[in-house]
DNA sequence: GCCGAACATTAGTCTTGACTAACGATTACG
DNA sequence: CGTAATCGTTAGTCAAGACTAATGTTCGGC
């Protein structure tokens, strides 16, 4: 058995992974901007995970996962999701307020205690936000999606998944209904102003383009219209 | 607001509560003991506990847990035996595992997740142990209990709490029916060959005395069969 | 009334993970 | 083509919490 991660470790790991995924060269910078850390923070801790073989360095340039530091990873992000499931499920906490404790909880749970929450959720694939959950062995379903900026007007869609950070931008989408799973149709389009508009739930929404960069949809064929 | 305690003085205080109450002071070795940690590691710990005024020195002694001390490691016990319960009754852990786990959980838990938890639950007063659950200010319901082995013969109580380390033995009397709320009866006492012999949900249970130290009972009036 | 055991404490070290200050390399831009 | 900004790294420090080794201190038994 492995010496078991430290808190700090798997928080550089799952931060490794959503910057660079288990392919890109992650800077230092980058990293320390993400962890809220200073640079050279960075600098020591890589070291110390490519000793663990956790990451592969890149003098000079920042680090990459390897295999088994992206499996790690995957483990976190793992715990995290099931736990932000679970707490917005059955314990009625609000998205970002899950997201919170997730961030700590995922450092305290075992695998007994994760085992037994997935079973008593049935075995969810995705969390509350669309994001698929690598099983128990790390491994992540792979889903092609694109973001629904760009989607043609009069196209359709379903949402899959909300990747956002902003807190309150998140709950109103909610509030509109702009939720995973949720048939989307874009309706008009000016790009010169930045101005998107979708149709959600039979409601129109109109929206810039930051934020809508986040939210991915699945394309769908036809015209389709509400839940 | 205070600036939030560390795991490891979360722990030292709970210990102190365990060993001495609120008044009893607790030596260091007797504390280093308990947290499977070196006696200059106390003092040292202890020193600082005093500097935030959460113990009271007694140099060359040890110390005692202050009002405040007292009631931050209230709270660390109502978030373990709150998540005990959770763990047994929500989650299907048996007694020991939830204890583990709870041991590590009570550091990692909100606010928000446990009054959620609370909520759940429907406001438990007691652990799958028994034992009572502070509320949310530290509070802590008295109860006058005795021993089991302080029975006379032909006495009946019920059983209110179990206090022990040993998982196997815990198991035991768990499948014998000896938990919180069982109606036991003493049926033999044999202070010479310390064997007692208890009634517990109509069946015989035969023990030495030195576990029975820990299991808690109310005294009931004259005799009383089975639940 | 002394002696050894038990116990607390002092002193110094180690590890983890953070920080600042200063230095070096790379890139972009004028 | 050189200068400035950006970025990574080196070097040294700090705090928390643990450890070992050595040093008091206290108390019971003979």
């Amino acid at each position: 058995m492995r010496p078991a991660l430290t808190i700090s470790r798997q928080d550089y790991l799952k931060a490794l992974l959503g910057l660079g995924g288990q392919t890109r060269v992650v800077g230092t910078s980058e990293l320390a901007n993400r962890l809220g850390v200073a640079p050279p923070s960075v600098t020591h801790m890589l070291r110390r995970l490519a000793q663990d073989r956790l990451v592969t360095l890149a003098p000079g340039a920042g680090a990459k996962l390897s295999a088994s530091g992206a499996r790690e990873a995957l483990l976190v992000v793992r715990r995290h999701r099931l736990l932000e499931t679970f707490l917005v499920g059955h314990l009625g906490l609000d998205w970002s307020e899950a997201h919170e404790e997730a961030e700590v909880l995922e450092h305290a749970v075992s695998d007994r205690v994760l085992d037994a929450l997935d079973r008593l959720m049935d075995h969810p694939s995705e969390d509350p936000h669309g994001h698929p959950i690598p099983d128990a062995t790390g491994k992540l379903e792979h889903r092609a999606l694109t973001p629904a900026i760009t989607l043609d007007v009069g196209e359709s869609a379903v949402v899959r998944e909300i990747r956002d950070h902003d807190a309150r931008r998140m709950a109103r989408w909610q509030a509109a209904g702009l939720v995973p799973g949720a048939a989307v149709r874009m309706c008009a389009v000016d790009r010169e102003d930045d101005v998107f508009e979708l149709e959600v739930a039979g409601r129109a929404l109109i929206s810039g383009s930051e934020g809508l960069e986040g939210v991915l949809v699945q394309r769908r064929g036809g015209a389709r219209a509400k839940a």
